[in-house]
DNA sequence: TAGGCCATCTGGTCCT
DNA sequence: AGGACCAGATGGCCTA
């Protein structure tokens, strides 16, 4: 619960039933074992290449090689030598020898896919609002989804809450008419979200966004 | 100790 | 055939 003081809206955090209690009870301190990873940590979303691998490279087959991981090491929570037998009846006309060595592939493979998967949600978490601490324990994964989730839609309730607002206020400006003070929250003139000062590549910046995006531009409604 | 979370292995399925 | 994706199973770690 802690991690999430720093939140600015309750609106998003509510979580599904089950996740949201037990996913923040989770916020205590943990001797730091699992610091952010940082591979996301400057932004650039999609941009990940494999960076920070984190405790799952420290633990798993990724340093010692493919040859090592899972069968003879005894890597945790591997049921390698039970289903064994599974794997010598296996469908491949392979010798075993060959079957073990394309086993051990496949599972380095589905282990990368794994990781990037969780890089992935490290990025997501590190743009969504909550404490990020070395002391605080990280979202979990399910918690991180819905939390990020209710964000985006908490994002779109405010944009679409924005554009009314400016929609009143132009034509507010036609018909010289105060602003209702439900309606305006900033005070008396209107406040542009982009600021006062011209936005470098002003005209490019404002069509990016949808709609009346150019409205929410000072630089744009001063032009001429 | 129970429960939550996670990493890993595994076999199946689908796609290229 | 090989790779990607998925879901089930298993065991380890941590916290309440």
């Amino acid at each position: 619960m802690a991690e999430l003081k720093s939140l600015g809206s309750e609106a998003y955090l509510a979580l599904a039933p089950g996740y949201g209690p037990s996913a923040f009870a989770y916020g205590a301190v943990r001797g730091g074992a699992e610091g952010p990873r940082g591979a996301f940590a400057g932004g650039g979303g999609a941009d990940f290449h494999g960076g920070a691998m984190g405790k799952s490279a420290e633990s798993s087959g990724e340093q010692s090689g493919d040859e090592e991981d899972g069968f003879e090491a005894g890597v945790k929570g591997g049921p390698g030598f039970e289903r064994e037998g599974k794997l010598k009846g296996g469908a491949l006309g392979k010798k075993p020898k060959e079957q073990r060595s394309l086993r051990l592939s496949i599972n380095a493979r589905e282990r990368r896919r794994m990781h990037d998967l969780n890089d992935a949600l490290d990025g997501l978490r590190s743009v969504i609002p909550y404490a990020h601490s070395p002391s605080v324990r990280k979202l979990s994964k399910i918690a991180t989804l819905l939390l990020a989730k209710n964000y985006i839609l908490m994002q779109a309730q405010a944009l679409e809450e924005m554009r009314r607002l400016v929609a009143y206020l132009n034509q507010g400006q036609a018909l010289s008419a105060p602003l209702p003070a439900t309606l305006n929250p900033f005070g008396q003139s209107p406040v542009y979200p982009f600021g006062g000062a011209a936005v470098p590549g002003c005209p490019e910046k404002c069509t990016a966004f949808t709609g009346a995006a150019s409205a929410l531009c000072k630089h744009c409604n001063d032009k001429p």
